[in-house]
DNA sequence: TCAAAGTATGACCGTAAGTCATTCTCTCCT
DNA sequence: AGGAGAGAATGACTTACGGTCATACTTTGA
């Protein structure tokens, strides 16, 4: 009899994980997610298209493995914001400045993050993959939800705190439509200064309006 | 010898492509767009799948044929805002709550339109469906930022003129944003009053931002 | 050393978009 | 009326890709 997979093969087995991981990730963003067959995954790390199906279940369960991986990072990236202690519309603009500078290096990564929240309560997921974007989703939650709440308690912001839902939502929304917008559909000005500076002017106008009183 | 298509072989043409993309439009939203195979729309009119190729170049173009004819209706409802001498604050959330009004009767079309934005760059369609689009993204457009002029002129919003684009797109992002939060992600609150009160927050405090002055 | 566990293969399957040779049908000219 | 040719329609066929599986190879440990 045997035991279960001894503890060196584990880690080889992750690590192979990640090398294809890697080499989906570089595919994807180079040529767009449709377009990449799962052969094509396959060749670039040498080995077959069944031995693919040994790591992940599909190729959807391949592409929300590798927005999260970067969901993740990106949220790492930005904890230190919160430390510096400036006021927290400086905050946002900081927190606002990384997230598009973020999705600016790899435009596909945004794409396929939009795409994966368009289309993720029809994908058949792992319970792990779903577990982990449940937890972003909530860390991505509460990130700009505190934002709110620490202006307010600092008299920064003129807002009930049962609107600060609403206004997370609205936050996320501009940010993400105004991306959108300049990615996808803006034929004029989609170098990166030009989008950073709408985003600069919107946010403006947004927290004018928070800190407007009566 | 014969002559091109007499008249009324032309109306008759004309006619089913409309029964044709009715039958679509009614499966893609039942069941989205993915799902819906090219033979379901043949067997939904009693054709064959070759006889639908007669009419449509592609799947895509189908599709994009649905939702152009979807917002042209859209535009046309959405006129006689203008008429009403409102101030621009109101035509604002007027215009916001059409547009929600118009997604929430079927959800699928937004989540369709959404997914045609992220992806019309990739997708060959006909030259006639191409001036389409350019000719309803104009409209929308020029409707939104006629908005922030008018407001502008009214001394209503403090804003400069060469900011309106830069407004128009948050104002677009910000819309979509919301939307396809609420659709999307949210597990609570999806009911459509939820809905559009949560728009009228967000328009209130950009709106704020806006007019207020210095 | 050999049996079980684990890893890898690639032919194969199912499905769906899109094509095309063929057939049917209508129109209009003589 | 009749037939020629334009146009409409068909459905078997092609192609492409995600996913599966019987088979074979490799490693491990008793």
């Amino acid at each position: 009899m045997k035991l279960a997979l001894g503890e060196r093969r584990k880690r080889e087995k992750e690590q192979r994980r990640r090398i294809i991981l890697r080499a989906a990730r570089k595919l994807f963003f180079k040529r767009g997610y449709k377009p990449v067959t799962v052969s094509d995954i396959a060749k670039k790390v040498e080995l077959s298209k069944g031995a693919i199906y040994l790591y992940f279940s599909s190729k959807e369960e391949i592409c929300a493995q590798v927005l999260l991986d970067d969901i993740e990072r990106f949220h790492g990236e930005v904890l230190p914001i919160f430390e510096t202690g400036a006021d927290a519309s400086e905050i946002f603009i900081g927190f606002a400045h990384m997230y598009v500078d973020f999705f600016l290096k790899d435009r596909e990564l945004f794409r396929m993050v939009m795409n994966f929240m368009l289309h993720a309560n029809n994908m058949n997921l792992s319970d792990d993959t779903n577990k982990r974007i449940i937890l972003e989703t909530n860390r991505a939650v509460s990130v700009t939800e505190n934002i709110f709440k620490y202006g307010i308690d600092r008299g920064e912001f003129i807002l009930r705190r049962e609107d600060v839902r609403t206004m997370r939502n609205a936050f996320w929304g501009m940010l993400n439509g105004i991306i959108s917008l300049h990615l996808f559909i803006g034929r004029e000005s989609t170098r990166e200064d030009r989008i950073r500076s709408n985003v600069n002017k919107c946010l403006g106008i947004f927290i004018e309006g928070l800190k407007k009183t009566g």
